[in-house]
DNA sequence: ATTCTATATCGTTATATTGCAATAAGACAA
DNA sequence: TTGTCTTATTGCAATATAACGATATAGAAT
């Protein structure tokens, strides 16, 4: 069907799906690994930065935006784009027990 | 096109947004949440616990299973699951620069 | 050998995603 | 207003994903 049976799941594990899915994608790590050390967080750089076209790149900036890992600020004549850091620090949250939990896997 | 192209990012770029992809998914979510916390890791303990078809759920751990999130390993009759604590440390060691650097974003 | 039990795979349908060219929409400049 | 620059949206084609029933496969038990 490719439609997700969200209905059957926590809000938690549907929250936290939707962040790992909007990571989930080359281009949109690239853009996070970007705004994440760049000064420069102008639209057109970003577009300029990956290998993509800038209809393409528009896209993923919307899905950051969507899952809210990402929010822009019009700046001037342009868009300014950055981190969210609540969201990543829920991101964050969400993973530490299962990081934790995977150091020392309960069986096999 | 649905078609990634892999080939313009780095590796590590791939490889994080290949982890965060299998991850994207509320019922792959919660396979990984159960095999965290429960001693029980049969495969149809996982069928049991989640609200989907046998199918449905023996594709998403060939998913979890193919990003090398979880690994199989025969047990008598049936197939024991589990946490990968190697892939796991390289997720979080993957992800965790962009945490710290989420928290004060660089501008906006 | 046959049956049972557990898991994987196949085939199919419906929907989602990726990518881009073309175009629209919005802000600013002249 | 007209043009320019920047970003978003639309429309399309190709591929991927989600879900499941049906079936296949493989080991255990009888």
């Amino acid at each position: 069907m490719g439609l997700t049976k969200t209905d059957n799941f926590t809000t938690e594990q549907n929250e936290l799906a939707s962040l790992a899915k909007a990571l989930g994608h080359p281009a949109r790590v690239a853009i996070i690994e970007y705004l994440s050390s760049q000064a420069d967080c102008v639209c057109g750089s970003i577009v300029d930065a990956l290998p993509l076209a800038q209809a393409t790149v528009s896209q993923h900036l919307k899905e950051l935006k969507n899952a809210g890992l990402i929010q822009g600020s019009i700046e001037g004549n342009s868009i300014c784009y950055c981190l969210n850091p609540e969201k990543w620090k829920k991101f964050k949250q969400m993973l530490e027990p299962i990081f934790t939990k995977s150091e020392a896997p309960v069986c096999c």
